[in-house]
DNA sequence: CTGAATCCTAAAGGATACTG
DNA sequence: CAGTATCCTTTAGGATTCAG
C-alpha cells in the first residue's frame, strides 16, 4: 500500500479499474491471460526466435490449433512477429515485438512467483 | 536472462516450461489468469479488506455469480480469505491472504505494463 | 445486504486429420 | 516443416432469480 499519493492520483485509480477496458491491469489480462500466451512468450524471451516446431516442442501438451491460434492472437496484439526466413523449404522464424520484449517484468514476476508458490509446503492448516 | 545462477537451476528452467503442472508461469496463469481475478486481487490490494457488494462496485460491470464465483476460486487457492464479520446484518470481508499479497508484484507489473500499453500511440505503421 | 442456484451463450482449449 | 480445417468438450462469463 505505498503505491498512492493522496489526492487526485487514488481518484484517478478509482476510475481506471472500475471502468472498461482501459483498465491497465484488465488490458494486460486480456492480452496475455490466456493460458498459454504467458508460456509462449516466457519460451520466446529465454529461446529466442524460434520456429512453429521447435515452440510446440518447448510449450509441450499444446496442439498445433492452440499453438496456431495463440501466435496469431499475439501477433494481432503486436506483441510476436511473424517472420519467413525461408521459401523452399519453408521456414519461419516467431519473436518477440518490443512490446512483446517489455513484457519481460511481468512474466518474470509471474514465473518468480509460481517458483515460489510451487515452493510453498501448501501448508496443511484449514483454508 | 539474468534468473537463475547456473548449476542445476538453468536444467530445470528447460524442465519446467515444458511440462505439465509444475510450469511456475502456467502455475501462476492458472491461478490469477481468469479475466476478472487480477482486478479483483488488485482491488483488494488497493483498498484492502471489502465487502461483497463493495467489491462488486469497484470492479464494475462484473455480475454477482463470477465475482462470487472468482472468489471461491480465489479462495480455494488460498489467495483470498472470506470473514464473517456480522451474523446480523449478513456481512464479509475479503481480504488476501499472505500469498495473496505476495502477488504485489505481478499485478503491479500487470499494471504498469498496461499503463505503458495504454499510452502508445499504437503505431500506425504496418503491423 | 450477501451471495448461492439456475440457466444460457460464447469462447477457449483440444484431438485428429489433412494440405501447401 | 508449418500450418489449416473440422469437430468436439469444457469452461468461463453473464442475466436473472431466489434464499438466508
Amino acid at each position: 500500500m505505498d503505491d498512492l499519493p493522496d489526492e487526485d492520483g487514488t481518484e484517478k485509480l478509482e476510475v481506471w479499474c472500475a471502468g472498461e477496458e482501459w483498465c491497465p491491469v484488465t488490458t494486460t489480462a486480456s492480452l496475455i491471460g490466456k493460458k498459454w500466451h504467458p508460456v509462449i512468450v516466457h519460451r520466446l524471451l529465454e529461446h529466442g526466435p524460434s520456429g512453429f516446431n521447435e515452440l510446440q516442442e518447448n510449450v509441450d501438451g499444446i496442439s498445433s490449433k492452440v499453438l496456431s491460434d495463440s501466435l496469431e492472437d499475439l501477433e494481432d496484439n503486436q506483441l510476436v512477429e511473424r517472420e519467413i526466413i525461408s521459401e523452399k523449404p519453408f521456414r519461419v522464424h516467431y519473436s518477440l515485438t518490443e512490446y512483446g520484449e517489455s513484457l519481460q517484468p511481468v512474466i518474470y514476476a509471474m514465473r518468480d512467483w509460481g517458483m515460489q508458490y510451487l515452493n510453498e509446503p501448501d501448508d496443511g492448516s484449514a483454508a
